[in-house]
DNA sequence: CAAATCGTAACAAGACAAGTAACATGATAC
DNA sequence: GTATCATGTTACTTGTCTTGTTACGATTTG
């Protein structure tokens, strides 16, 4: 577990959960990410408050995609998951007393805040659909090639 | 410990040893850092092993900056202390055989290839002389303030 | 030789996402 | 209406990585 890939995976998921139209319950889910359902419904909780998906309960429940992909950004996908941290570096100290750690706290966040904004700038403006375009252009590009996630 | 420190404290320390001439031993690092002198001594190895700094064994010894703070930019810190990961998000698998998952990637890193690149410029434009003006005008704006970290 | 100081290895602690197990809740099918 | 399927949720474990800590060896000075 090198990375939190909660990100990743909620857009992968989400652009599969488009290609079938059926609801996929967290089981098939929890498959094609290599995990368990846990952790699925743990991390599409959010996806669900905000609306971009739905789940329902009992025999033929599972997940459905309730909006289109054009109007989900990978920046909605981020902050739908409750915003981790982008960032493994920081300052040893958020309100240090000595001017110098101070100093470097500022130069060191700055740098930080602006490749924050540049990253969080890119998320917004890419939408799902674009991802799912990409993939097909693959797959018309190499038709021999195996799709490999569960349908 | 939320975050990787090592280039803040080591960005800190550096610009303390250009103030005060003789050298510091690594307990009065530590001290300063709110650690011990293990840490203090396992990365600031890297700065060493790059030049930056020297350190002496026994009675009287300690460390001492060998180059001027004009001569060192945050990125050369940085990668003196072995280039750390800087983002705590990414991919669920770095190879993947889905091809949906592999535009995921691609859409992500991308963006985060940006933004990285965005970071490292920042950190290669600024060099500790920098930060250290930035300290010293604190200082003169506000020379009631005191200093905090041990001299 | 004694004291100071770095170098290094080995291991424990803390944080946090991810993995897992257990059980309650709700919905459908028969 | 009961069995089954599926989500919701809690609690606990695991894996990974920086930090923290202890211990000990090596080197330099007095």
């Amino acid at each position: 577990m090198r990375n939190d890939s909660r990100l990743s995976r909620m857009l992968h998921v989400l652009i599969h959960m488009d290609k079938h139209q059926h609801s996929a319950t967290s089981d098939m889910i929890a498959k094609m990410l290599n995990t368990n359902p846990v952790v699925v419904r743990r991390t599409m909780a959010g996806l669900r408050e905000q609306g971009y998906v739905r789940s329902e309960k009992g025999h033929g429940g599972g997940w459905t995609l309730v909006r289109p992909l054009s109007d989900i950004t990978l920046l909605d996908v981020y902050r739908a998951i409750g915003e981790p941290h982008l960032f493994a570096i920081g300052p040893a100290d958020d309100q240090p007393q000595c001017l110098v750690e101070q100093a470097v706290n500022i130069a060191l966040g700055d740098a930080m805040k602006e490749a924050q904004a540049l990253l969080l700038r890119r998320l917004d403006s890419v939408t799902l659909d674009k991802i799912a375009a990409d993939f097909e252009a693959k797959l018309t590009a190499h038709p021999a090639t195996s799709y490999s996630c569960a349908s």
